[in-house]
DNA sequence: CCAGGTTTTCGCCTAACGGTCGAAAACACG
DNA sequence: CGTGTTTTCGACCGTTAGGCGAAAACCTGG
């Protein structure tokens, strides 16, 4: 989510909306607030830090240090945003300001990284969904296409989904009609990542 | 690393090592320079961002926000301190100044973590090493023990050691002479971490 | 109502990976 | 030379992930 900038420096260009710190907010009650201002903070599934970045140069003619965040929202929000604000696929962004494009293609990096070795995806997935919108989710955020028969067993082995019971009718083209699934509950928060040198002889799953 | 503070606030009690940021470097140059008044810059072998830590009362009556950073200096290094500093083990840390025990925990932990999904471990380990010595760097790392066997083989098989041809003597208690290694140079930095969820086809083995 | 097309689901197969164990190798010491 | 110690290596096995194709369940058009 992108906003395109009124003032110089960099006017006309567009960054990610943030804002100064306050005196009595830690950084991420900062970045909540300031996005509160874009969008409504209850649509975000999730926030963490990505890194600060510092460059002497980064803003011109100021000193500006940015702690930069990677925020979710789940597909099925479309949340309205103000006339200066808009949506812009992270593979095909315009023309941005200051170092934001490098932001942009660290947090892709991250949550690339983060699908795979976490139960993130959660926060991408709206309540219930079949298996095939799931896939187009990872498919996007990775890069590259996954197999809906991989996605559901990996998934499901490491106890993430859970069968809804219900259904969705085939779009016009027909086709047999999709099973829907959800998270489990209790899932709903980053876990640890899954480790592969793991503890001697304690079935830990890796939780 | 801990040095003890001389003055308040938190007078006597340990604290990482730090400072302010200079108006003409970013925040790792700004660390590096801190530990440079410490510790040899050179010795170390990774570093990177942890977080940032920025809540409004972590220094009391001032407003401190501090960017934590994970350094790595290799087990054969042992570098001379000042006298105000000391090593301490991360499971046995003295009474820390401010939430400087908090970041220690994270620190474990990211090591920890990255140890298992990534091929850090060379910023741990000197040039040669026998595979019991690197098994007992990974063991205090992770807090737990792990088969030397398997990570013999993990590491082998992610290509990232390689023998030397050389051998240690044993010691005075006996026992078959121990093969020396080295991790692949080239793999010297922190590569993406091993994925799970991989491109159709093209057998890209995580790299 | 049947034939052909479409999309999803599921089981099977296989390769690779990680965890474990035990035997064999290579040394020191008495 | 026998015993004890440490390292190395091969073998086994359960789990995991990737791939494939058949079957299921729907559509549309004739």
């Amino acid at each position: 989510m992108l906003w395109e900038r009124a003032r110089e420096p960099h006017a006309h260009r567009w960054s990610l909306p943030g804002g100064g710190l306050g005196d009595d907010e830690d950084v991420e009650a900062s970045i909540r607030r300031q996005l509160a201002e874009k969008v409504d903070v209850r649509q975000l599934s999730h926030v963490e830090q990505l890194a600060v970045f510092s460059n002497p140069a980064r803003v011109p003619g100021l000193r500006v240090v940015a702690t930069a965040f990677l925020g979710l929202v789940p597909s099925h929000i479309d949340p309205v945003v103000p006339s200066d604000t808009a949506w812009y696929p992270v593979d095909a962004l315009p023309a941005t300001a200051f170092d934001h494009e490098a932001i942009c293609r660290r947090a892709r990096s991250r949550l690339a990284s983060k699908l795979s070795y976490t139960n993130l995806g959660f926060a991408l997935a709206p309540p219930e969904f079949t298996i095939s919108a799931l896939r187009s989710l990872y498919s996007a955020a990775l890069g590259y296409k996954v197999s809906a028969t991989n996605l559901q067993r990996v998934l499901s082995r490491r106890g993430l989904l859970e069968p809804t019971g219900g259904t969705v009718q085939p779009g016009p083209s027909g086709g047999r009609p999709a099973a829907l699934f959800r998270f489990v509950s209790g899932e709903m928060r980053v876990t640890d990542p899954f480790a592969v040198l793991r503890p001697p002889s304690t079935r830990s799953l890796g939780s």
